[in-house]
DNA sequence: TAGATTGTTAATCGATTAACAATC
DNA sequence: TAGATTGTTAATCGATTAACAATC
């Protein structure tokens, strides 16, 4: 593996990448082609083989990459030839959705707890979790060692839940709040604000 | 406002600048600058200014930005100074969440009507809409004239129901199923797979 | 072998940043 | 006026594409 820095926009290329690998693998493909997988997610051959190349040489001339090959490579390169816990904030209705996500587990995560600071909701259970109390989220997290959240809570508690988080050891975020997280440089974060996604299409639409 | 054509990357911070502003204008503040929006967003005051003057001159040199003027305007770039009726495709639990979800109205967006082709949801009511029956989807958005959907099925659907929903004059889907979409060219896609966001930052833990 | 496709280089294209005159 | 901050230009930086030798 190449030990120069690898810029954040090809790492943010892999998970399309795997994704529609695993897709071409549960159809029964074999191999596929810098040509063909680009057709599949919307970018260019010469782009994907770039991207590839930056951690090895997977593929074979003439023939293209096998895709079980390549799939064990990018799940290595991203970290997710294993199984990661991670915690839910928030037990409303996206905390919900994303506790009974059947999806997360085949593609490298386990949810493992789920949080919420509202006495009616904690006990609460939830298919094999039970909603914990927000007041004993740190020490709890801390204990098991886990790196990544996803927050599901108002916009208006969510700064200060992310400091606690980041206390806790979290050095990952899927943030669902609509607004922007103030974080240490060694702890990532990720938006998924609809309301923000539909926004940049309206521009586009008469 | 600018007749060029201007780049996506640049609309597609429009909306971050705009969630700022409302937040900022909520905590009742009059004025803001290029550095101090930045420092809430996460971008370079430089960067600001350039996006925001592809537009026009809508701030004061010593002053800054009115909040409130240039939230009119972003609104207006962006075509969010109206409410747009949207559909949701699937009335599992992210489209429940999502039925439910207060944060759109004040955002620009209302949903309108839910599908389903589960004749147990049929009929079911999810706060004031009442699930349809995705047979009569084509026909119904076709006469309402909605432009917007949100599609929270499987993936081993999404693309037939992607067909559909083009043909019925949908044209910015928000899709929340694993898999990438094929449509033609007048047709925008946005995508929210938590599992493909999560993978992007487990290359960064250790 | 002939055809296909990779990995890589160089050229192109586009986005970001730094700097500063204009001006509120 | 003095200080602050915009809008814009030019320079820098980085990403994408095109082309092709290598080779399966």
């Amino acid at each position: 593996m190449n030990a120069d820095k690898i810029p954040d926009i090809i790492i943010s290329r892999l998970p399309v990448y795997l994704r529609a690998l695993q897709h071409m693998a549960d159809q029964g493909m074999r191999t596929t082609s810098s040509q063909e997988l680009g057709e599949h997610v919307g970018i260019s051959a010469a782009q994907i083989r770039k991207d590839i190349s930056q951690f090895g040489e997977f593929g074979k001339q003439g023939t293209g990459y096998s895709i079980s090959y390549l799939l064990d490579k990018l799940r290595e390169i991203l970290k997710v030839d294993r199984l990661w816990d991670v915690i839910i904030v928030g037990a409303g209705d996206m905390g919900h959705a994303l506790a009974r996500y059947q999806g997360f587990v085949n593609r490298g995560f386990n949810v493992a707890m789920i949080f919420d600071n509202d006495k009616s909701k904690i006990g609460q259970k939830i298919g094999d979790l039970t909603v914990e109390d927000t007041a004993e989220m740190v020490e709890k997290v801390k204990a098991s060692g886990i790196r990544i959240a996803m927050l599901t809570i108002p916009a208006t508690v969510a700064q200060e839940t992310t400091d606690k988080l980041v206390e806790a050891g979290i050095r990952a975020i899927l943030n669902y709040a609509p607004i922007n997280l103030i974080v240490p440089p060694d702890v990532r974060v990720q938006y998924i604000d609809p309301a923000t996604h539909l926004q940049r299409m309206t521009y586009y639409c008469e």
